[in-house]
RNA sequence: GAGGGCGUAGCUCAGCGGUAGAGCAUCGGACUUUUAAUCCGUUGGCCGUGGGUUCAAAUCCCACCGCCCUCACCA
């Protein structure tokens, strides 16, 4: 199969492999080792002038200014950037190499750092090794790519032109490690549930449907780990907890992704209060490990993380932004219809749901804990004793994104069965988290240990971490609709995708 | 799903009825302290796709595709 370059800057750069060969390079490259990342090869740097210090490393070619017999360029790694300066006379034989040199290739340098007489840190090179040629046009090189389609289908190139990418993925990997190691220490165990689910729990959401062949199986990709974690809690496992990416078939916006990844735990013996605490420690938790202070910004909003949070409960929120309380049919309805919300057949606490999602979520700036939830929205959520009506459940609410659910658990299993029966009017089934689960069920008959669980999702809580505006800005690659390949950008093979009819 | 915006060279963008443009990048040349290097020259286009209006369409109209924003849906 030929290559077949997809336009003349392509065809260019082809065109140097041959010449490479010529010289016997592998334009591909090989092992480089003993290499010192950049990062630290500056800081051997001296005040001014050339040191005796000899360096080796390597890296992309991400700029490059010819002057004659000598040639500028600034190689990148991930630990930053450094000029290299690469004098005919001083290079010898691999002056040809720095001929032949593209934007956005990759070489190894061996030389004495130093600085010029601007002061800029600069490796003066007496080897240049090629390591790998880039066939690809890189973007230009003072804005770089811009367009956001580019960066989010080749996010290499925005990794590439834009350090701050690669920086945030690892705040986001510091995030979850912390997040591990302080579960650890609390007593938790990390386990992995079914992704692939035979009756989709746990949450409200349209699943995604598979399929699978031996079986002959219609399978659902999970909405929530919460069912199998729960049967964990009834097996001894008292305090458990996964890092599960679950899949919901819903639209897409700054703050949802159709897959993303939440954290879920349970704890035997606990209740929701217990969450709330458990909830503080990790998010101030994690804003210390990545060096945050308690108060921060995000956005436009002005945020105090210093614990306790403030604990409202959902009918006094309810009442100061919808001024009506949630067991008052009538002020319900009154409120609804000001505001144009359609009531006609909905049970009323779905439209309590409504009213609350319309007047109060959004001006939630928090960190708020937002507390005692309309039972009936709550099929898998132990009801108050003092109050069935009302569910023992939280949402923690910050910058008017829902950072986090949990609840006392429901470990009554007659209780549960009838919940599982119970639709609201006005609510699709898939729309209910209530979904008839016999095996949960028969987990539940075998006795679940009286219990709180939590659930927090971690991209929203690397948005607030990592001041991102979107999740896509935390999500390393986020659903986009395929399509054939950008403009200049084609495959190497001849099998062009069909567009999606 | 509804409304709005955008799609022009590899990239960043101008042009908005009358021969398709600039900067960077590329290619060739000069230059051993440049750093958005500079200077001289050069190449580069199904103007997202398909219809239509017009003597003439990148430009106006319609449909479709993709992306973005707002709203809706949704945790």
């Amino acid at each position: 199969m030929a290559y077949q370059p997809s336009n003349k800057f392509e065809q260019v750069r082809a065109e140097k492999l041959e010449r490479l060969a010529a010289l016997g390079i592998d334009p591909w490259g090989s092992r480089f080792d003993d290499r010192q990342p950049i990062g630290q090869v500056r800081e051997l740097a001296p005040e001014s002038g050339e040191s005796h210090i000899r360096v080796r490393t390597a890296g992309r070619v991400l700029s490059k200014r010819d002057s004659g017999k000598a040639c500028f360029f600034d190689l990148a790694d991930k630990s930053g950037r450094v000029q290299v300066l690469a004098g005919q006379k001083q290079i010898a034989d691999d002056w040809k190499v720095v001929e032949l040199l593209d934007l956005w290739d990759m070489v190894g340098v061996e030389g004495i750092i130093g600085r010029t007489r601007t002061g800029e840190v600069t490796i003066f090179a007496h080897r240049i090794f090629f390591l790998t040629k880039t066939l690809a046009h890189p973007p230009e090189k003072y804005h770089g790519a811009q367009d956001v389609e580019i960066l989010l289908r080749h996010r290499y190139i925005d990794m590439i032109q834009d350090a701050s990418v690669i920086a945030r993925f690892e705040q986001r990997a510091k995030i979850l490690g912390f997040i591990r190691r302080f579960l650890a220490g609390e007593g938790f165990t990390e386990v992995e549930t079914p992704s692939m689910q035979a009756i989709a729990g746990g949450a409200a959401a349209r699943p995604f449907i598979t399929h699978h062949n031996a079986l002959d199986l219609q399978l659902y990709l999970r909405i929530a780990p919460e069912l199998y974690l729960k049967r964990c809690l009834v097996g001894g496992m008292e305090r458990v907890f996964e890092i599960a990416r679950v899949f919901r078939n819903e639209g897409i916006d700054a703050t949802h992704n159709p897959e993303f990844t939440m954290m879920e735990l349970y704890e035997a013996y606990g209740d929701y209060n217990r969450m709330m605490e458990i909830t503080e420690q990790i998010v101030v938790g994690a804003m210390k490990e990545v060096g945050l202070p308690m108060q921060m910004t995000y956005g436009e909003y002005q945020l105090d993380f210093t614990p306790p949070w403030r604990r409202a409960t959902y009918d006094e929120l309810l009442a100061e932004h919808a001024g009506c309380h949630m067991d008052q049919p009538e002020q319900i309805l009154a409120a609804a219809n000001a505001r144009g919300i359609a009531t006609a057949g909905k049970d009323i606490d779905l439209i309590v749901s409504e009213l609350f999602e319309a007047t109060v979520e959004d001006v939630l700036i928090g960190p708020v804990f937002v507390i005692d939830y309309p039972a009936s929205l709550c099929p898998l959520t132990k009801r108050k004793t003092s109050n069935p009506k009302v569910a023992e459940r939280f949402e923690l609410f910050v910058a008017g994104m829902e950072l986090a659910n949990a609840y006392t658990e429901l470990n009554d299993p007659i209780l549960q069965e009838e919940l599982f029966t119970k639709q609201l009017s006005g609510q699709k089934e898939e729309d209910s988290m209530a979904k008839m689960d016999l095996e949960f069920i028969l987990a539940l008959k075998h006795g679940m240990p009286p219990a709180g669980g939590l659930g927090i999702g971690i991209d929203r809580l690397v948005m607030l971490l990592t001041s991102s505006e979107t999740i896509r800005d935390v999500v390393i690659f986020p659903l986009l609709r395929p399509r054939p390949l950008s403009a200049g950008i084609n495959p190497i093979s001849d099998d062009q995708s069909e567009p999606a009819s």
